[in-house]
DNA sequence: GACCTCGTAGGACGACTGTCCTAGAGCGCC
DNA sequence: GGCGCTCTAGGACAGTCGTCCTACGAGGTC
């Protein structure tokens, strides 16, 4: 097999397992046997585990930005958009119920480490919290936006600790139906 | 020393150095070093890691009752302890600035490693929640109660998740704003 | 002084970690 | 057929992990 495609199959796996188990907890034996490859191996496509991290990152951050181009193609409104940032605590309250928020549970753990990829894990939250800000800044004063787009991504990630906590599907519920209610109070 | 002292030291080192480094990332060695004692004779006061996460635990639920208690003496009403509860993300605004939140930090981490003890770890949360619950209770309608008690604990998380991510000391004070105004809508 | 219990130090144990090296299989190209 | 490149398997390496055992020193009791 090409390279390529193998690093992609490593970056994939080791993406779900970091999610699922947590970075320090997942091994190279882990991903290896995810991928079925011999442990020694993976040095030829990245020379140390903070190497995939950093590749699972910028995997994370291609797809955040195609996820955030894509709600901008579907939503016509700044609100209808915030609204699909707010709904995938629901879209994806399975996986949240059982791992919490893929960023924000990364970005807890590698504080916790110390880890020196702390930053780029930031960077996806970042890029979150840019975007709603442009979403806000359409929607009502410019020099509240980025106040209102932190809030949100509060909501995103009380929620998420909450649900995983409780495993409660109608929390979940109720919370964005809050959210959504609050959130008309700004629209235009 | 006495057997009970040396516990109780172990127990507060442990305690520290779980919620700073995080459960696993923590060792034998490192709690004996913050102890003064030898890796080896850990067996004498536990017979096991999990076992001292499960003292830790059972110190932090005496700790929380206590707290629960002090502040249904020190606040006269039902919205002034709510709001005791909700000014923790600002009183102690600077160790979760660098580690989050203690009850959801663990909580999260024990979920990602399937770990035993995430049941007793979900009690912290759930302690919480009743106290919360009682307080809603005083407040308004019965069946709302529980709801709001959750959404107060969401905010706490997402808060602690998000002033972690970005070391945002205004950002907590604005949300603390933000929640006393929410819970004055509530006020008899 | 002899004894016994409590608490401790030090190290052995097997398993596992991330890292790194080496040999070779597979395959296209000359 | 022979060469060279790409990719892989397997294992060595030093270190750390949680666990567990044994020997011993301190302090009180007979």
């Amino acid at each position: 097999m090409p390279a390529a495609a193998t690093r992609d199959q490593i970056v994939a796996a080791a993406d779900r397992l970091f999610y699922h188990h947590g970075y320090e907890h997942t091994s190279f034996a882990d991903i290896a046997g995810a991928v079925g490859l011999s442990r020694g191996n993976f040095y030829y496509h990245f020379k140390s585990k903070d190497a995939i991290l950093d590749a699972v990152i910028d995997a994370r951050l291609a797809d955040t930005r195609r996820v955030l181009e894509q709600w901008e193609a579907e939503a016509p409104t700044p609100a209808g958009r915030i609204m699909r940032y707010v709904e995938i605590v629901l879209t994806n309250r399975a996986d949240i119920q059982d791992y919490g928020c893929p960023v924000g549970t990364l970005t807890t753990e590698l504080a916790k480490l110390e880890h020196s990829m702390l930053g780029q894990a930031g960077r996806l939250f970042a890029l979150f919290r840019a975007w709603l800000r442009e979403q806000f800044a359409l929607l009502g004063p410019a020099d509240q936006a980025d106040e209102l787009a932190m809030h949100v991504l509060a909501f995103s990630q009380g929620v998420a600790v909450m649900a995983n906590a409780f495993h409660d599907e109608a929390f979940i519920r109720r919370e964005v139906d809050r959210m959504r209610d609050w959130l008309s109070t700004y629209e235009k």
